[in-house]
DNA sequence: CTGTTAGCGCGTTCAT
DNA sequence: ATGAACGCGCTAACAG
């Protein structure tokens, strides 16, 4: 492997001038076709170690994820990847399994490795590791989950305003009787979500009665059982509203163990659209296709890496201001909405 | 940010002792002492990018996929991330998105940003790239796909020889009315699998009748209308065995939309175990569940990664040997084949 | 625009 | 076991 040396000698072009020609800068055109030939010969690639030692830069950047194996999760690195790698950057993936203990340990790996910059779909809190990251001047973006009090910069979905007006249809079309079936309190989606459901609720003035918030046991577990026993209690609700799509799933799971009709006997709202995972087009079959309220995927994954590509290649000003972009979702009405009016 | 340098004038001892020390040599116990102190003080954190311009080792390997969305892959990375970090490496994540050009592509930037190690799911039919790199002792392991004439390591699984299993059990239940619902002749597996089936038949002397060998037009892609149609045609399959898991997802499909009840109307073995995909964990509801080859994911992954750190770590021998781990898939018989003896 | 010079922060001889 | 000195390959500051 040649070094920048060899090239020097090739081409009788100071390493100096080879440096800078490989950084873009300009170069009288006849030291421009030495160096080329002597590259070429040399089929010489730059080092970007020794790069690294001296610019303090890495061009990596770091996305540390609470489950890989989340469907949610795969698009979005996808994408960011797709971005990232075309800038020159490598994308070291870091997964923590949902634990934060682990998560501030993959950070402190992270920051070790002297990446660039750092995306985070965070688990925690209060963020402390993160606010550390940030008085050294190293860039952190949150990704999916913002956390309170954190001046960080931020790319998520409208959570609890796609709730809001998800529910406001649903009252619309003459519902009362909406039961949310929602992720974990730790969860920062899961409680948006919560949220905006409970603001239209209380806006049209509608009672929540007892047993119609529903909340899985676990992570990602669907809340069938709970579903189905709601379902068959006194006052059974009129429409549900899934949380994420693993609770949809699990809603999806109780209809057809019940043999229930959509939506004769139910309407469905979920947050999440299935036939965006491609092992789950398929359910083309399951009529009708559940309305949803779809999350722009793709673009969560972009725009997170373009927002950090900017505050890394942009200059860190001493009044730093948090970016945070919000992104809306998409609403899809369908069948699986009875209009009781 | 501190440096050896700091260290050493805080401690009082030669940055030399200072970076054996850390390195795992021998130290006398004061100087250890003094060592300890001075770096908790100055919170010193080595730095690896100079570390890495001495020894020519960036502790980073690099993943090659077709397809991170494909649900075969993310339990692999997480379980390859797992055992990677573990050992203080960081995986970078490369994309190349079914697109050989795109592969090689990828491949030269790992290459170029000096990874110690790929592993790669390559879809290229010669490896020529490959070639390249372990010409110039890189080390590459290949992931759930060989490549003919390439003399590197693999980890991969038994298709041939699990689809080969699976239709002898098929035939011994009496069917000899077998169908193969195939994958894309430019994939390994698909064709290893295809092989098995074909292996099978042959030697239990049944003639495979036109139309009952089907393949899906894209990857991924099930080919769910040209399953019907089989079914609808004058000569039915008994049996369908489905060659990867998009395609038992379209085999489903089909099923539900014609109506058919398993195991009477049709018999079906899938490769894939679709209750291994979390978000299809809820199809304990479609019953029998498909009899199925299940590959050991997680295994793979895990392997993988112990394989190429053995290769990196240990020595590169002149007399280069591959090694190729064949993890064997299990075989789940359910109620989903009949019995027609 | 170019070449000279001086480090970046470590690991590694080599004597001691 | 230790410390002094050198160099990994590159970029940046300087003077021209």
């Amino acid at each position: 492997m040649s070094t920048i040396l060899d090239v020097e000698r090739e081409s009788g072009v100071s390493k100096s001038t080879i440096s800078r020609f490989l950084n873009g800068k300009n170069v009288t055109e006849s030291n421009r076709i030495k160096i080329v030939a002597a590259i070429d010969k040399l089929e010489y690639q730059i080092n970007p170690i020794a790069s690294s030692l001296k610019t303090n830069r890495t061009n990596t950047i770091g996305i540390l994820l609470p489950d890989v194996t989340d469907t949610f999760f795969p698009p979005i690195i996808k994408s960011l990847e797709e971005v990232l790698t075309q800038k020159g950057y490598s994308v070291i993936l870091c997964n923590y399994q949902q634990d934060v203990k682990l998560e501030k340990q993959r950070i402190q790996f992270l920051a070790g490795k002297r990446v660039d910059g750092i995306i985070v779909a965070s688990s925690s809190k209060t963020g402390e590791h993160i606010q550390t990251l940030l008085n050294n001047k190293i860039p952190v973006l949150l990704l999916d989950r913002q956390i309170p009090n954190l001046e960080c910069d931020a790319v998520i979905v409208d959570n609890e305003e796609a709730t809001y007006r998800a529910t406001k249809v649903a009252i619309q079309k003459g519902h009362t009787k909406i039961a949310f079936l929602r992720g974990p309190d730790f969860e920062y989606t899961a409680v948006e979500r919560f949220k905006g459901y409970v603001r239209a609720m209380k806006e049209a003035e509608i009672l929540i009665p007892d047993g119609y918030v529903v909340q899985g046991d676990f992570v990602r577990y669907s809340c069938k059982n709970k579903f189905i026993d709601l379902m068959r209690s006194t006052n059974p609700p009129t429409l549900v509203m899934a949380g994420n799509i693993y609770i949809a799933i699990g809603v999806l799971e109780g209809i057809v163990e019940s043999g229930m009709k959509i939506p004769e006997d139910l309407s469905v709202i979920s947050f999440d659209d299935y036939t965006q995972v491609p092992v789950l087009k398929f359910m083309n079959f399951i009529l009708p296709k559940f309305t949803c309220i779809r999350q722009p995927i793709e673009a969560l994954g972009r725009r997170a890496a373009e927002l950090i590509l900017h505050r890394i290649e942009g200059d860190w000003e001493d009044d730093f201001v948090p970016e945070v972009v919000q992104l809306r979702t998409s609403f899809e009405l369908t069948d699986s909405v009875a209009d009781l009016r």
